[in-house]
DNA sequence: TCCTGTTGTGAAGTTTCCTTCACAATATGG
DNA sequence: CCATATTGTGAAGGAAACTTCACAACAGGA
């Protein structure tokens, strides 16, 4: 369940949209101030906060960096009726995801809303398909050895690997190659011999950092 | 097994050593110049190299790189006849992991030998464990979630975890929190409050190194 | 040609990791 | 003080990862 914070000192606003996105399936709170908001926030795992610009007390500006550090996934989509483009940048360099000015057809809040919402789901996809892949990748002591070995060597044949790691049952090495193989850290080139992808010549600089930096 | 090559041009020398060493417990091939030990070394996974300083054709300084680079993990001790300062540092900068003078008693060579493999164990033993520790985290991607958000807000309960991450089950999360207090990556103040340890900062500071580097 | 070393596959088996469940000790607010 | 929320433990089951085994295609050398 997407849980939504409305944050408006408009009661009659705020109720309006509560209705129309509850209509349309999420879970919706909300609060008449930005101090509230945050406490909220704090407790409770929301996705998104529609959050007016111009409030009483403290404002839409200074409440999203806030926001944002509290709960950094949570997006945060600005509603504001004084519009300027400085206004707009500002609250995107201050961390806000998206802007739209009052008055807004209703429609247009409808679609913004469920278009941060795939950017998000995008975003979770992608990387975190390939920073899965290569921790996957690197969480295996042999498959580290088998990275370093080609970040040293640039292209090696099976029985070489499988020597210099001093391992007896090469079935084994085949595993791990094939496991670095299908999250394409490693290929072949046209004699069999085996090399470093671009992904993995990543990988291997992101390995001997990290090494590196644990060593210190 | 741990796999030594002797490297010297002087037969005579280079059957004493093997002798001697084979006597020790270790398996010993000897061969008369550096382009066949290079040759060797490719295939066969030898621990240590003996590597004379003056041969016929390529000399021992030469190979030393072509030995490190071929073979990272082989540790190579150097021997010369003719001593100087500048020698042994160059050879040192090269690559060689130790250097003794001809003539040697033999028990100085065998110490040399056994000091090399102890280095060898020991560093393997102690960065293995810590970075097999931090991987062993980062392998799992709630974990890296948490580490993540203790990155971002200093000190967090066990609820505000919980919520953040949107898991139901809070036993989950306390096992993971048991996993990365057992490898040192967080531990808890007196509030009972979860923090990143300095090793735990460390970790962080590669996570995103890490994703910052994939993505790009 | 045969033989040996290389490279590969798929199917057990085994271990390790993760999740879930049942239960309990300790706060904390009303 | 009671009721509820928080925090924690250990054991049992399931899932995923890893290892081992049996077998086979194929190349190159004697």
């Amino acid at each position: 369940m997407t849980k939504i914070l409305v944050v408006d000192d408009d009661t009659e606003l705020r109720e309006t949209i509560t209705e129309v996105l509850e209509g349309e399936g999420f879970e919706v709170m909300s609060v008449g101030d930005a101090e509230s908001a945050l406490d909220l926030l704090s407790d409770n795992g929301f996705d998104l906060v529609l959050l007016d610009l111009v409030m009483p007390g403290m404002g839409g500006m200074t409440a999203v960096p806030l926001i944002k550090k509290r709960s950094p996934k949570t997006r945060v989509i600005m509603i504001s009726a004084f519009s300027t483009v400085n206004n707009a940048v500002e609250a995107m360099r201050l961390g806000a995801d998206d802007y739209i000015t009052k008055p807004f057809k209703i429609e247009d809040l409808i679609t913004a809303v469920r278009k941060n919402f795939e950017e998000v789901r995008l975003n979770q996809c992608r990387t975190v398909l390939d920073v899965d892949g290569a921790f996957n990748s690197l969480s295996n002591a042999t498959r580290r050895q088998i990275i370093e070995l080609l970040k040293e060597n640039e292209s090696l044949r099976f029985m070489e690997i499988a020597r210099n790691l001093k391992i007896e049952d090469h079935t084994k090495v085949n595993f791990h190659l094939k496991v670095l193989k299908e999250s394409d850290v490693i290929k072949q080139n046209e004699n069999r011999a085996y090399m470093l992808s671009d992904f993995g010549q990543s990988v291997a600089e992101c390995l001997t950092m990290f090494v590196n930096t644990l060593k210190s």
